[in-house]
DNA sequence: CCTTGACTTGGAGTCAACTCAAGGTGATAC
DNA sequence: GTATCACCTTGAGTTGACTCCAAGTCAAGG
């Protein structure tokens, strides 16, 4: 699969496959006789995982670091878990503080909608009035 | 209350406060004889407003926009109704995607911890068959 | 009276994460 | 055969959100 295809598939710029693959966030990737990147399954398994990482607000720093300690085998499991459980944590904290920014949005969208009621219904009143002044 | 009060209690650096004020995403904080800022109770309401609202990721330019509208008067009620429920449909959005990557990263710290134990286990076993072997 | 420390300003510097530009190669369409 | 197109690389530029710096003012303490 082609960088172009990639980049549609995941709605990721090619500029920004380039650039993660470069910063050694992705593996490099099999090229075709000239050069052309052609993603393979793996690759493509890869690339879906970092977006779903960076989506999430991961840093790029610490998902270069966990995928160092990938390529690196077996024996680096056990500090693999200790980022992924670290990450968790902060993502966890994360989420907690947007509920609570979600819940003051719904609170203030309900405040705005009374008062949009409220001033409909002034003016209906003073539609009221009009035949009783006549 | 001072700037240095304001800091330490709502945890945004003294620097934020004022670039935050510059910016117009705080409206001028009323100063005493020396110039120097006095951040009264709705001062205080509108920095923990920001806070909450910067802590889930919402641009400061559209919060700007927001404040903009507030100023305007009762006016804009119905855009800064717009601007809130548009900012809760982009919130949610990022929430589930986060939940996506929380879950993600659940099952691969689960992978992990079992990749760990089966370890442990084949450690065990070998130990186990030093008895034998002797 | 002088120093210290918290405050002020305006402007510059930093950081993460892209994003773009310039110049180049090779396959395909006309 | 040349124009177009998608790709390549390297390096520079941009964006958002701070963060720091220099130079200055003022109040209080020794």
């Amino acid at each position: 699969m082609k960088i172009a295809e990639v980049s549609e598939k995941y709605g990721i710029s090619a500029d920004t496959l380039r650039y993660y693959e470069r910063i050694g966030l992705i593996q490099p990737v099999n090229r075709n006789g000239n050069g052309i990147r052609d993603y393979s399954e793996i690759d493509l398994k890869r690339v879906e995982f970092i977006k779903c990482m960076r989506s999430a607000g991961l840093p790029i720093e610490t998902l270069i670091e966990y995928i160092g300690l990938v390529q690196q085998g077996d024996d680096t499991i056990e500090a693999r878990k200790e980022i992924l459980k670290e990450q968790r944590t902060l993502l966890h904290g994360r989420m907690k503080e947007m509920q609570k920014t979600l819940d003051l949005l719904d609170h203030k969208i309900e405040v705005y909608e009374n008062a949009v009621l409220k001033k409909e219904q002034e003016m209906l009143q003073i539609e009221d009035l009009v035949p009783e002044i006549l």
